[in-house]
RNA sequence: GGGGCCGUCGGCUAGUGGGAGGCUGCCGGGUUCGGGUCCCGGUGACCGGGGUUCGAAUCCCCGCGGCCCCA
């Protein structure tokens, strides 16, 4: 089983010997998630909850149904999806949906929830299962039918905090991904045509597999207000008069340069119109009060006097700006694919269903009973810190064991027989790339702490295995040719490009590649354009794709 | 969306019109145990439905499922 060589083969094999999924279940792109595929999987989930509940993120629930009416309301985010619904069915009619991601259903929701702007910021997240029907080729944990994920919406008051929400969302999967498990990815801007269905722009964090195919592993959405138009998701402002003193408040247009102040009278408004500039008075004047609400006084007088530009949030009944973002199960596919080798898996220390195995190794009966009480007392000593298993067996050898939980990816290996007894040690293996575990003695008295600094280069090692990896992984072209090559060596690559839809629908029918997008900060080309040779705008990231 | 290939014990596979066999696993026994011990015995399958035929795992049709290629 060669992993270089035969991805995909290598790929289907692992997953089912490892125990990760058993696709025998008789529906396409529905497998079953076996115990210890599912750990790893919740493991990841796990991680990233807490993460955003770090960042104030709540969980909430929803229905896996959504009415079609709901779905349909926002008219891009239907087209995109219609096609890959699964539809249930009330009586004999097509009443309801298997949601295929949950905008619709939750921003239904949002508009009855949000009435004020002191209902904002809405940070939610659900970890659940959608739905899409895929008729193409499925594979475990890539592409599903059943897709096990986590979900954040998030609803704000003004752009800039939902482009701010946007930057966060890359700070916690960045930390998921590389921090805690070390998979190097690039963060793309998906071109226009490839955003998500009812975005203004989509983000995304693409890895690439060891195929040279990219995988996006999250995405994080920019929703603008197109969501919010569509369902109605308004709320009542804070006004923009700032009180600045007793009975003195003043709003400001920095466009215009330009102040108002006013003072509340017993009867009356007195107001002041500054030039920011030249620091001087405009004009000034006075309203009667009538036992008006005062703002309503101060809005008339700013229409009055300065236009319904002078604030361009002078209509305090505004819709919300909505960011979403999601980290499905394909990330596990992404770690599992990246870190694993011709021996099987290699999991990153933190999301190991078992991070320690055990295995007590004698050769005749009397030593049995005395090495399996030793294994037994180094494992209650590392069991409240570690995720720890211990291998007594006795049906099986100890080369036997090494082999199998090697494949299913455990770090770190102690192996204990009578020669450790005597001197009081152990042997710690720790799993390596392609090649034996690397073994060390450690002593019974300092086995805690010496298991803190082994993980920490656990941990170190799979980092730098993984960035040698991803660094050989992209390469810089600038002409078709090379292109082309590079594709044909598994690689993807980053080229100038036009930024045309065309010439990208043109370079798949061709090359079976996908131009992914820019850089957050799009790096911009001087040449050509590597596929139609016009000038080149920015450089992309092209390649094939799962 | 279009096309191709495939489906046999739990897993891998041989058999292409007339005996369903091997390896591995699993169960029992013995032997081994610091890198997948060895031996003996046992267990276990033709994806589902229809058709052709004296006779079908094998040929044909439909369905379900898997893999690959193209748009």
């Amino acid at each position: 089983m060669q992993k270089e060589n035969n991805f995909s083969e290598w790929y289907n094999e692992v997953i089912r010997k490892a125990d990760i999924i058993d696709d025998r279940y008789p529906i396409k792109g529905m497998p079953v998630y076996k115990p210890y595929g599912y750990k790893i999987v919740l493991g990841i989930l796990r991680m990233l909850e807490g993460l955003l509940e770090e960042e104030e993120f709540e969980p909430i629930w929803f229905p896996i149904l959504i009415p079609c009416e709901i779905f349909s309301k926002e008219s891009k985010h239907i087209k995109g999806f219609e096609e890959e619904v699964f539809w249930v069915l009330e009586g004999d009619q097509k009443r309801l949906i298997l949601r295929p991601t949950s905008e619709t259903e939750m921003y239904y929701m949002y508009s009855l929830w949000i009435q004020s702007y002191q209902d904002l910021p809405i940070k939610y997240f659900m970890t659940n299962t959608v739905y899409r029907y895929e008729t193409k080729a499925t594979k475990p944990l890539i592409r599903g039918r059943e897709i096990l994920w986590n979900e954040a919406h998030t609803a704000h008051r003004t752009k800039e905090e939902a482009k701010k929400m946007i930057k966060k969302s890359i700070d916690i999967y960045l930390k998921l991904f590389w921090e805690i498990c070390s998979i190097p990815h690039i963060w793309i801007i998906r071109p226009q045509w490839d955003k998500f269905a009812g975005a203004d722009y989509t983000i995304a964090a693409d890895t690439v597999l060891p195929d040279g195919r990219f995988l996006q592993i999250g995405t994080t959405h920019m929703l603008g207000q197109n969501f919010a138009k569509a369902f109605e998701i308004k709320f009542m402002d804070k006004h923009p008069y700032i009180k600045v003193d007793d009975c003195v408040y003043e709003a400001v247009s920095k466009d215009m340069n330009i102040k108002i102040r006013f003072k509340v009278q017993d009867s009356s408004i007195e107001y002041e119109i500054f030039d920011l500039e030249k620091s001087s008075i405009i004009r000034n004047g006075e309203y009667r009060l009538d036992n008006k609400d005062i703002f309503m006084v101060f809005d008339e007088i700013v229409v009055k006097e300065l236009g319904k530009n002078f604030l361009e949030n002078l209509d305090r009944y505004k819709y919300v700006w909505q960011t979403s973002f999601g980290v499905s199960m394909r990330f596990a596919a992404a770690v599992i694919a990246i870190h694993g080798d011709n021996k099987g898996l290699i999991l990153p220390f933190s999301i190991a269903p078992i991070q320690i195995v055990i295995v007590p190794i004698y050769y005749e009966n009397s030593q049995r009973d005395l090495v399996l009480e030793y294994s037994r007392k180094v494992y209650e000593s590392l069991k409240t810190e570690y995720r720890v298993y211990l291998d007594d067996r006795e049906d099986k050898t100890p080369g036997w064991k090494f082999n199998y939980w090697e494949f299913k990816g455990v770090p770190f290996r102690i192996e204990i027989g009578p020669r450790d007894i005597e001197k009081k040690r152990v042997v710690v293996a720790m799993r390596q790339r392609d090649s034996k575990a690397k073994k060390i003695v450690v002593e019974l008295d300092n086995i805690n702490s010496t298991i803190k600094q082994l993980v920490d280069d656990y941990d170190k090692y799979i980092k730098e295995e993984a960035k040698k990896y991803f660094e050989e992984k992209i390469i810089r072209v600038g002409s078709y040719k090379d292109l082309k090559r590079a594709i044909s060596k598994l690689k993807v690559v980053k080229a100038p490009f036009c930024m045309e839809e065309g010439c990208a629908r043109k370079l798949k029918e061709e090359l079976h590649v996908e131009v992914r997008g820019t850089d957050l900060e799009p790096e911009e080309a001087e040449g050509r354009c590597v596929y139609c040779n016009k000038p080149a705008k920015y450089w992309v990231y092209i390649g094939k794709s799962y």
